[in-house]
RNA sequence: UCCUCUUUAGCUCAGUUGGUUAGAGCACCUGACUGUUAAUCAGGGGGUCCUUGGUUCAAGUCCAAGAAGGGGAGCCA
């Protein structure tokens, strides 16, 4: 039989009246008595290629094994479409049949709940919208690796299994051969790890940061793009247990050079999806999200704003005089709820916002402090750092990031006073113990960017595979 | 983890003041139709009303507990 076109250049590029062969699932079939039309999809595109059979020419049982979602395979010529809804289509001669499709098929040809597919993970992946976002995901993960290897970033490969907790990020799963009915523990009932696999208590990392710093000052700049995991039993749409994570980090830069990098970079996936992935948003922007587009394009065509943490209250206190009315308070000194992150991003501004220059007691233990402390309503206030979180409408903070301090000794001060367990970082003070830099970095959750970019309401919703308080099902 | 909402056919949902045989659209099956576009039209089959307990002559409907899911919050990416 004759190679396999696939749809996408079918409908690109394929030329009428040439034979090809097309195989994939049957999306829709429509019947009348001397014609039957199948939409065929393969994955290769959201779009699907018109085939029509003549009824006389095929055998019956057959035609009736094909329903929604079986597979086949289809020769026959490309002709131009009699209908108004497609250009070109495959006028059928033979029809081979993959795979049936028994009627207990989860994916109906109309519209289910996005929960109801989330029990489907597996066959969901067929639909309409999940392909769009799957194949925006790969475009998403190109884009970044295009973006920092055109910049001269090493891609770099930092543990998933790791003994240190970075920054106290969150709760970890813990890595053990041990049997868990049978723990040696000590006199204090503490468990020992002396005879574990690794000979000391080992998890899942929750952030490559640390170590990315370590090859940040050796190879210049660095990104780290993989799985990252926290065991927080946090239930909202906006977490995963299991998610990706881009952190670059870079040395020989400042606050602004940073700021900068994660605009550019923001700006540069999201034109990436604009330019490649054209059909799946059109689709999206239709059916997921009507203002999808518009809001890509004004973040690709608008200037991030640089707000300082400090001014960031004085605007929220100044709303708060005019009668705005929040939840939670913030007073200078205050950790921002997302109703005030909300507040300035959506209403104030009207655009992405970089905050920076956070109270140092609201922040890692890593973060650079700044020289001069911030005046308030006249009063000096307390030490500041260079933090830079980028935040955005709807899903509020999409990059954390911060110049990083380099000081051995302020380094050790903080991480005293924040009674972080020292013995755990030795190999990470050395960093600043030799040849320490000036350098700086961010994190960014693969996810959330996909939610931004793909309209999508819920983040199990833009990977495969979700991981979430009781659920790890597939 | 807290607050809140939801749970009825394979799916999406309606179900009045507690009342006797629980409905619709889609899907599925049968039939009709010369070109459909999530085709259309006619007919048919399909129910542990989430679970347990309670109130009542009577519970899909009211009450309590539990489970699962959604939304919001916190934590964060």
């Amino acid at each position: 039989m004759q190679k396999r076109t696939k749809v996408v250049d079918i409908l690109k590029s394929g030329v009428v009246g040439s034979d090809v062969v097309a195989m994939g699932w049957v999306r829709t079939k429509r019947d009348s008595k001397t014609v039957v039309f199948i939409a065929l999809n393969d994955g290769s595109t959201i779009n699907n290629v018109q085939i029509v059979a003549d009824v006389a020419n095929f055998d019956e049982e057959l035609m009736k094994q094909i329903t929604t979602g079986a597979c086949i395979c289809v020769a026959g010529k490309l002709v131009e479409s009699q209908g108004s809804g497609q250009s070109v289509e495959i006028q059928a001669k033979e029809i081979k049949l993959f795979g049936d499709c028994p009627a207990d098929y989860p994916m109906q040809k109309k519209g289910q709940s996005m929960e109801y597919m989330r029990q489907y993970a597996h066959m969901r992946l067929r639909t309409n919208t999940f392909g769009a976002v799957m194949r925006i995901r790969h475009n998403m993960a190109f884009a970044i690796h295009k973006f920092f290897h055109d910049k001269g970033f090493f891609y770099f490969h930092t543990p998933l299994i790791t003994a240190s907790d970075c920054e106290g990020a969150g709760q970890m799963f813990q890595v053990t051969t041990k049997n868990l009915y049978d723990l040696k523990k000590d006199e204090k009932g503490s468990i020992i790890y002396d005879d574990d696999f690794f000979g000391k208590q080992a998890s899942l990392t929750v952030s490559g940061q640390l170590e990315g710093e370590l090859g940040a000052t050796a190879l210049g700049q660095i990104y780290t793009f993989g799985p990252t995991f926290r065991a927080e039993n946090s239930n909202t749409p906006r977490h995963l247990a299991e998610f990706w994570m881009i952190e670059p980090e870079i040395c020989f830069y400042d606050m602004d050079d940073l700021m900068a990098l994660e605009e550019e970079f923001i700006k540069y996936c999201v034109k990436w999806a604009l330019d490649n992935c054209q059909d799946d948003l059109n689709f999206l922007n239709k059916m997921i999200d009507k203002g999808l587009l518009e809001r890509l394009n004004s973040v690709v065509n608008t200037e991030f704003v640089h707000l300082p943490y400090t001014k960031g209250i004085e605007i929220l206190q100044e709303a708060i005089k005019n009668g705005r009315k929040f939840e939670f308070p913030c007073n200078w000194g205050d950790d921002l709820a997302s109703e005030h992150e909300r507040y300035l991003v959506e209403e104030y501004f009207k655009k992405p916002v970089i905050m920076t220059n956070y109270p140092k007691a609201i922040k890692a233990f890593y973060m650079k402090i700044d020289e001069k402390k911030p005046v308030y309503n006249g009063k000096e206030m307390a030490e500041t750092v260079q933090g830079t979180d980028v935040l955005f409408p709807q899903i509020g903070e999409i990059i954390g990031g911060s110049v990083r301090e380099e000081s051995y000794d302020k380094l050790i001060n903080e991480i005293n006073e924040r009674n972080i367990p020292m013995k755990d970082m030795w190999w990470y003070l050395d960093t600043r113990k030799f040849g320490s830099c000036p350098h700086a970095g961010f994190g960014l959750g693969f996810e959330r960017l996909m939610l931004f970019v793909t309209g999508m309401a819920n983040i199990r919703d833009v990977i495969p595979f979700p991981r979430t308080p009781k659920n790890a099902d597939f």
